[in-house]
DNA sequence: CGGCCCTTTGACGGACGTCAAATAGCGTGG
DNA sequence: CCACGCTATTTGACGTCCGTCAAAGGGCCG
């Protein structure tokens, strides 16, 4: 049963456009992607950074969840899942219900957070804690080497994911640098300072 | 089958505490309730107001979702259900399943938007849309006589809702009613030129 | 009546945004 | 391989939105 198809986008590719209604579920496979909401003005704020193994929101499993925009990063393969292929096989095997509505209370604990940060966070804690969000999920997935990460994000990703202007991101990641919390070159990062770090991130 | 208990608590009281770990869903019947979330140095992240018919949210049906503190506004009456009653219904009832998952994604919709709110609008256009959206919640339950509601919100709530302080809420309230676009009195809200609030909010 | 919380107001400060210019990367094509 | 052009990053000066602090009412309940 060909459930899925798979395809590729390169970097700065929309994978799924917001107006799109559209019966696929798509799921990273490599490479960094991005989902996010827009106003027509230009604002824009970023949901989440996709990586491989992400499906975009359990919440495509039940409706198209409009408005959504999701665009690669870096080059990105993925899949497209037949919602209702998705639908039935949850239906038939309850071990996959679990795993699923875990991920779903997970994904609302992932909002809620959000929201905080949005809120109630200052610029340094808000870019510090994506730094350290990035690095635990990359370590998940065996994607880290040491402290150091691949890093393909711009810092226009990181401004609206954390609600400020790339200006500012510049001038908060060199004071992090100079302070040899981190250390970014090319496009990878590395944590210098681990503890510091989540000092500034005021990490649990 | 006694699948619910009835629960009253005075304004002010703990309706859920954010480290207890329940099997019960609470669903509130009367008054006004905020679902939040706090720092450990106090700052608060208001998620959501809750009017009467509003479960907390649909990620309890699955887990106890820790972390979040519920609290009364005004007198409130609530009903608790047990998690374990909910699921099995939900399993013997498909139909009561398209109304949970339709309400999951409405769910996820608002979450998207409230993180777009704090992190790229400005201090006026989140709190002229927390107004409009409140009273278009409280249409839908017949709660609005004509333009005016009842509006039990201190201005606390609101601050701790948009990510803003006190002091400035006032302001902005100040400048909308000078502005004749809304009326504040006791505890009551008047809504006196609707065209130009959805304006200042930037709605749709 | 008295205390407590809420709201309002004003002066001031700071975090972050805007604007602009200089520099550095990076992909593309000659 | 170098030249070119675009986009990203850095930096500084300056502006503004919102926060902080403080004081003065106002409303509510014991």
């Amino acid at each position: 049963m060909p459930i899925s198809t798979v395809h590729t986008a390169p970097a700065r590719r929309t994978i799924f456009h917001p107006k799109e209604w559209s019966e696929f579920v798509p799921v990273i496979c490599s490479g960094w992607a991005v989902s996010s909401i827009a106003l027509p003005d230009g604002r824009r704020q970023i949901l989440a950074f996709l990586l491989p193994g992400d499906a975009v929101s359990t919440g495509f499993l039940f409706g198209p969840l409009s408005g959504r925009h999701v665009e690669a990063v870096t080059e990105v393969t993925y899949r497209r899942f037949k919602r209702n292929d998705l639908r039935a096989l949850l239906f038939e095997n309850s071990d996959l219900f679990d795993r699923i509505s875990k991920t779903w209370t997970d994904e609302r604990v992932q909002a809620d957070q959000l929201a905080l940060d949005l809120g109630r966070r200052t610029a340094s804690e808000r870019i510090a804690r994506q730094i350290l969000n990035l690095a635990e999920r990359l370590a998940k997935r065996d994607m880290m080497s040491g402290q150091t990460m691949e890093f393909p994000l711009r810092q226009r990703h990181i401004a609206d994911a954390t609600g400020l202007t790339p200006v500012h991101v510049s001038k908060v990641l060199g004071e992090f640098q100079r302070a040899h919390l981190i250390e970014i070159s090319g496009r990878s990062l590395t944590i210098l300072n681990e503890a510091e770090l989540r000092m500034a991130a005021d990490w649990p």
